[in-house]
DNA sequence: GGGATTTGACCGAC
DNA sequence: GTCGGTCAAATCCC
């Protein structure tokens, strides 16, 4: 396997590359009558491109000593917060049961597991379920001890069809009701998991719940593309810091590890990535975008919202601190040799 | 009718 | 024995 060094240099000169070349891109388009679709890819691109840098500096930081790093994104007003969860042990039980893996050590060693924290803000509409752009159902609730609120337990709805074992729990926060955990497990190997904009429900439901909320996805506004333009900044001179702040809402994408190996960023839905010319996977899992609907899903995980116009925006910060790393994780994939 | 959710039961870990 | 996680039948919803 190559030197640490060498991959990550590579990887973070070819992304951060890619950022400017798609940010000079962006700015082409924001003159240009070009669709917000458009305009929304390469934003996406460029977030990507950011964040994929930052996993990369925070992955090499943890290996000789812990690093902490944190992303911040978007948000427009009433933010929803990502903050960054304790760091836990790690890839820890719940992943009992994944086919084909029979040997619970490896389990433990291959699946990884991370926490995110999402406020909703309920004046502002956003209350609702939080649609990372994957299709989940829920499979089970539990009054835990000491928690005032159930957690609810989701495994992608693609599980028997796909074969795909990703599982997250819903746990709102006793003292900030308002404030969700959710806590991913396993990665999506569902073909959803690589779409832009994969189904979180079936079209019809889709379409029912944004009937009913006032908030459906939306494309940002030129105006909050100009507003993320301008205020966008990721810090770097101080990634020891709790958080990298922009004052800036906008959705944000982060990333797991796939079975193959491969960082996948977590990418707007409504940014189609099937040709990204980084080594890097795109992929949905986590994504923040938000599609938040009805009352009854409030339980479900809540994410950012990926627009920027008439939706509330949510404050999105959140860190890839939580994004835990087994140090004996196989990167003996083509990207990590 | 089909898919999603609810909820009590079951199981394994501690 | 307790607790967290999952299963699966019953129920709900579109």
């Amino acid at each position: 396997m190559e030197s640490n060094g060498t991959w990550e240099q590579k990887t973070l000169i070819s992304e951060l590359t890619q950022g400017i070349g798609f940010a000079k891109e962006l700015k082409t388009h924001l003159s240009e009558t070009s669709s917000a679709e458009v305009r929304d890819m390469l934003l996406q691109r460029i977030l990507s491109s950011f964040e994929n840098s930052l996993f990369i500096l925070n992955w090499s930081g943890s290996i000789g000593q812990t690093q902490s790093l944190q992303l911040v994104s978007v948000t427009a007003e009433s933010p929803t917060s990502f903050n960054e969860s304790p760091p836990r042990d790690d890839f820890d039980g719940g992943v009992k049961d994944i086919p084909g893996q029979n040997d619970a050590s490896k389990k433990r060693k291959t699946t990884p597991k991370w926490t995110d924290q999402v406020r909703v803000n309920s004046e502002n509409g956003l209350e609702g379920p939080h649609d990372d752009g994957y299709s989940w159902r829920k499979y089970g609730q539990k009054d835990i001890l000491g928690a005032k609120h159930p957690r609810s337990y989701y495994r992608c709805t693609y599980r028997n069809t796909q074969n795909c074992w990703a599982t997250k729990q819903v746990q709102r926060s006793d003292a900030d009701p308002t404030l969700f955990e959710i806590n991913y497990r396993g990665i999506h190997t569902c073909s959803y998991g690589n779409q832009a904009n994969p189904p979180t429900t079936s079209p019809k439901k889709r379409e029912q719940k944004e009937k009913n909320n006032n908030n459906p996805y939306q494309q940002p506004s030129e105006e909050a593309l100009f507003n993320f333009q301008k205020s966008l900044r990721v810090d770097t001179q101080d990634l020891d810091a709790k958080e990298m702040t922009s004052p800036f809402t906008f959705p944000s994408t982060y990333g797991c590890i796939n079975n193959a190996g491969n960082y996948s960023p977590f990418l707007s839905p409504a940014t189609p990535e099937p040709n990204y010319s980084s080594p890097f996977q795109i992929n949905n899992f986590g994504g923040i975008q938000n599609l938040q609907r009805s009352e009854s899903d409030f339980t479900e995980i809540i994410s950012a919202n990926t627009s920027a116009t008439n939706s509330p925006i949510v404050d999105l910060d959140f860190s890839l601190e939580s994004v835990e790393l087994d140090p004996n994780f196989p990167f003996n994939t083509p990207f990590f040799s």
